[in-house]
DNA sequence: CTGTTAGCGCATTCAT
DNA sequence: ATGAATGCGCTAACAG
């Protein structure tokens, strides 16, 4: 900026002037400045000037699983999408479930100092990131924080499962798998919970025999309902319910030739169901990341500060899958 | 950091000392130190260290179309693994195919002085950034800048499009039509030129009847596909190549249940093509944002900067919608 | 309308 | 082994 200044002729202050819009400068020195500028490629120093000025970053810190898994890829893209908006620039980082690393990138970009942090929690503790006195908004997604309260976006991962099940024991099915991530992850016990209360409903015994909560990983879950489908014909379920869409392709994958006569509901909607015929329970991740960096971003409520939840909405997508009589 | 030394009753400087991990401090002030740092949650701001230090950001800005497509996300996850082995975080910005956007991102990511640069072009022109003296690498990825000299990641975009119609006129077909994005996109030119080399290899002659090279979006192809489809049956194609993931997608839509008439290539592996038994050319978008991005974070070459270029290879995977015979 | 001075939070340089 | 002064690139708060 000094040597805009020097070769404009004209002051520090005055290039500062020009570049951030400010009013009161003669139209002929403005030129001036603008011409060195260009002349030079001169481009501001964004983080030397939010770093005076005390300003926002305008930069936002995303901490998902994965963004390969097309799931989270949504949801960073609706954030994005937000943050945009706010003319701000998003951080997109993977904590791959792993507590420790999530820890590292949460405090990695709280010394670059983001504005607000989208987490989807992996780890049991995220008290630190407020006693770091972070100015910032914090926001979870997907799955609630098992400790701080702060602003919170789900699905209705209960109420998901429980549409599913019921769906399929209105068609009939009494013996019904599911098959899930572990259960130490939140959504694997909410959807667990639904699983059980449409069976209690429908009158049926859960067999912990159908019951698969496992890495939940494409792999797992094909393996999972390969196993389903190799026990005795009186123990075999005559439908599953997989948990999540990496579960669902997996059990695709598993059913193959079958997939005509095996039930399936699978939670989350992925590219290719509608094709395929699977019936599914369609969450929106897109809304999800959006809603939730608008709370992030947006205006704060006046009064004491209250941590927010956000419930979004599922529903019963049904393509043919999930309506196969058992058989 | 000043509250900092005042409650360990040293000076700013031993602190500094004591979070760089500098040697030189008693082991009494260094306990000290870190217990006013854990008292008050002091993290240290790296922007400010950055500015006064002069090193790198630690952090590297990546363009992309949009997020949201499977293979971007893709490509965003290797660039961000590497990233990672730097020690840097990653800003993904989506240009959406818009040159104006794209250079307003890129300038936003040089304002924010990345240390490097990663870039899907979509604007013809990025001359710009090398006039503003941006001291980092500038990495290309999946199409070549029309302009400046930079490093630069591709595929073999013809030798694929070349073995994908070589293959389907060894199963006979005659009549193979192409379905892609706008020829304006440098991707689709190598691909059409791919298309129609092979096309003369095989003594045949390309029919624009069956050139499709539109907006290249699943719902573009999808009607794409319907129209030769219902074209009169001496003018319709026996075959269909798609020459990127969402034509894939768009025509298996479009198709239904004439899957198993008209054979199928499509470019760009997707999830579930093993499934539908879709034939298709394999490209790497890991190992694509892996390259690239090791191009820009890895030490540069001795000598004088020689704009380097890789071209990965490609790979055709048989699955039977390729190998069906025209009817 | 314009320029000067000071200082954001930190690290470098050189004292002590 | 420690600390004081100086300045990174920029803007806020004043002057002129």
């Amino acid at each position: 900026m000094l040597d805009v200044a020097t070769a404009a002729g004209v002051s520090l202050k005055t290039v500062s002037r020009v570049i951030n819009d400010e009013q009161g400068v003669t139209p002929t020195k403005v030129a001036l400045v603008k011409a060195a500028i260009a002349s030079l490629g001169y481009e501001r120093n964004d983080i030397a000037a939010s770093l005076r000025s005390g300003a926002k970053s305008r930069t936002v810190g995303l901490v998902i699983e994965d963004v390969g898994n097309p799931f989270y890829a949504v949801v960073a893209q609706a954030v994005e999408d937000v943050a945009r908006e706010y003319s701000s620039l998003l951080i997109t980082t993977s904590a791959r479930e792993d507590p420790e690393r999530e820890r590292q990138l949460i405090t990695a970009l709280l010394r670059r100092r983001v504005d607000a942090l989208l987490i989807v929690p992996a780890g049991p503790d995220h008290g630190y990131i407020a006693s770091t006195g972070f100015a910032g908004n914090t926001v979870f997604l997907d799955r609630p924080p098992a400790d701080s309260e702060a602003d919170t976006v789900l699905v209705d991962n209960a109420v998901g499962a429980e549409l599913a099940i019921t769906h399929l024991i209105g068609h009939g099915h009494r013996r019904i798998a599911i098959v899930g991530d572990a259960i130490s992850l939140y959504t694997a016990q909410e959807r667990l919970a639904g699983y059980r209360r449409a069976l209690a409903a429908g009158g049926l015994e859960a067999d912990d025999e159908l019951i698969s909560m496992d890495h939940g990983t494409l792999d797992s879950a094909r393996e999972a309902v390969a196993h389903l489908m190799a026990l005795p014909s009186e123990h075999r379920p005559t439908a599953v319910f997989t948990a999540n869409n990496r579960c669902t392709i997996g059990a695709l994958h598993a059913l193959d030739s079958d997939r005509d006569r095996v039930g399936l509901v699978g939670f989350d909607e992925f590219e290719l169901a509608d094709l395929l015929g699977v019936t599914v329970v369609r969450t929106d991740p897109y809304r999800m990341g959006q809603v939730a960096a608008d709370l992030a971003l947006g205006t704060n409520p006046e009064g004491p500060r209250q941590a927010r939840q956000v419930v979004l909405p599922v529903e019963l997508i049904t393509r043919g899958s999930g309506e196969i009589p058992p058989r």
